[in-house]
DNA sequence: GCTCAAATGCTAACTTCTTTGCAGTTGGTT
DNA sequence: AACCAACTGCAAAGAAGTTAGCATTTGAGC
């Protein structure tokens, strides 16, 4: 079966760098330390520069004025965000925060600046690293305009599973998940359910058990209507 | 009033070059021309490239295996669109179609990348556009999530507005108009008369009349729940 | 200036999602 | 070991959006 987009992190930035590059990146940066849920950045922060995530992982999310918060993307190591605070003067977009025990590599605009002119062939990581952001992004959009709860739930499963024992988990409270596909807990509730009637997940105190990881994928899939069009390594 | 990230139009790209780099791309590129309705490319087709709306106008949309169609964006002389192409090896992501007689100058990638030698400074100007396109596509996920669609409505009726004697016209059917917001028409028609009630906006045949378009865009602003991030110029 | 396909405006039944509220469960903390 | 805050599961009322259908209006093309 092919691979479908289906995990919803974007970037893979450090992963596919050569070693010299990789190596220059991370010396240009400071690494910071945060405990599980500390907040990394709030959405309006004026700090141009690239965050890394070397480890744990980070919660991307934002919230209106109505105290309505909404999840977008969990970031695991070796992704990045923040590129675009390098090239636009623009403020941060969303609020980050610590899931467990994270570090960051934060490289400000001014050493991010320099260190393009000692690595010409990191522009082009970036702009590789953009256009993929960008591409999942639409896909994303794609998704909350034309499927369901369910599916959407579904997909973000798939996306936050980590392997555990036989099969999978996901790990989240009923209310974080309603956050990552945007709708109330209620009805992500009944999502889950559905996909419990379906066999392909089992409920758990703050997580989702899933047996086979590839049934969820081809039940997705099936009903993802739109071609896949990136391919993820 | 501070001027809200309004239109949904990305890019302006071309807009913003220096002369010379313009020249450069203008001379690289192919014209090819097409007729109102014409398509000029279809999700899925593999020719990475570069396109430039010069004339015209092109209405970005997908269409799912149950026919029902959304539109993403309509772009303008001076926008770009297949950025992502030249980067990644991906397909076209969206059909794009011609709206009224359009021409568009086609950047085969083969030449992008030697473009790209012979003026340096055009990867940080592509690196600015995919930034901004990121961070736009990341405003229409939220207003997808967030905003009523009388509100998407009005905002996207700001964003296709044009000057047109006293005040301002969008134009396009409503089945077009409810396309652009991802709903049906019926809700579109609905959202649409709740303006005209506000006393915002005047209905019309294949059109909608906007008197104001300075109390239609603090309509929007005063609705939209997360503070913009982006200036547009 | 007539014709007709397309577009608008409306209604009604139905589905989906949200809000509110509560009862029962879970697992970390003292 | 007991407590309690957080979490799950469920129900009911209501809001929002969808589908289907029909009568009327519009304007482009003959």
């Amino acid at each position: 079966m092919s691979e479908p987009p289906l995990s919803p992190a974007l970037g893979r930035f450090i992963g596919q760098m050569p070693f010299a590059m990789r190596e220059a990146v991370e010396a240009a940066g400071t690494l910071i330390r945060y405990r599980n849920g500390a907040t990394i950045q709030q959405r309006g922060d004026r700090k141009p520069g690239l965050s890394i995530v070397v480890e744990g992982a980070v919660r991307m999310s934002a919230m209106d004025s109505e105290g309505e918060r909404s999840t977008y993307i969990l970031m695991r190591p070796g992704d990045c965000f923040g590129e675009m605070t390098l090239f636009l003067d623009i403020p941060r977009t969303l609020d980050a925060v610590a899931v467990g025990e994270t570090a960051i590599r934060e490289v400000s605009r001014e050493r991010f600046t320099r260190l393009l002119d000692a690595q010409p062939a990191l522009r082009d990581h970036l702009l590789a690293s953009l256009a993929r952001q960008l591409s999942l992004s639409l896909e994303q959009l794609d998704d909350q305009r034309r499927l369901s709860a369910t599916v959407r739930l579904a997909k973000t499963l798939v996306g936050l599973a980590e392997p555990d024992g036989e099969g999978h988990v996901a790990r989240g409270s009923q209310t974080e998940l309603a956050e990552a596909i945007a709708t109330s807990r209620v009805t992500a509730g009944k999502a889950l359910s559905e996909l419990v009637q379906e066999g392909l997940v089992e409920t758990a105190y703050r997580a989702v058990r899933i047996p086979h990881l590839g049934a969820l994928k081809n039940w997705v899939a099936a009903r993802s209507f739109l071609t896949p069009v990136i391919k993820r390594d």
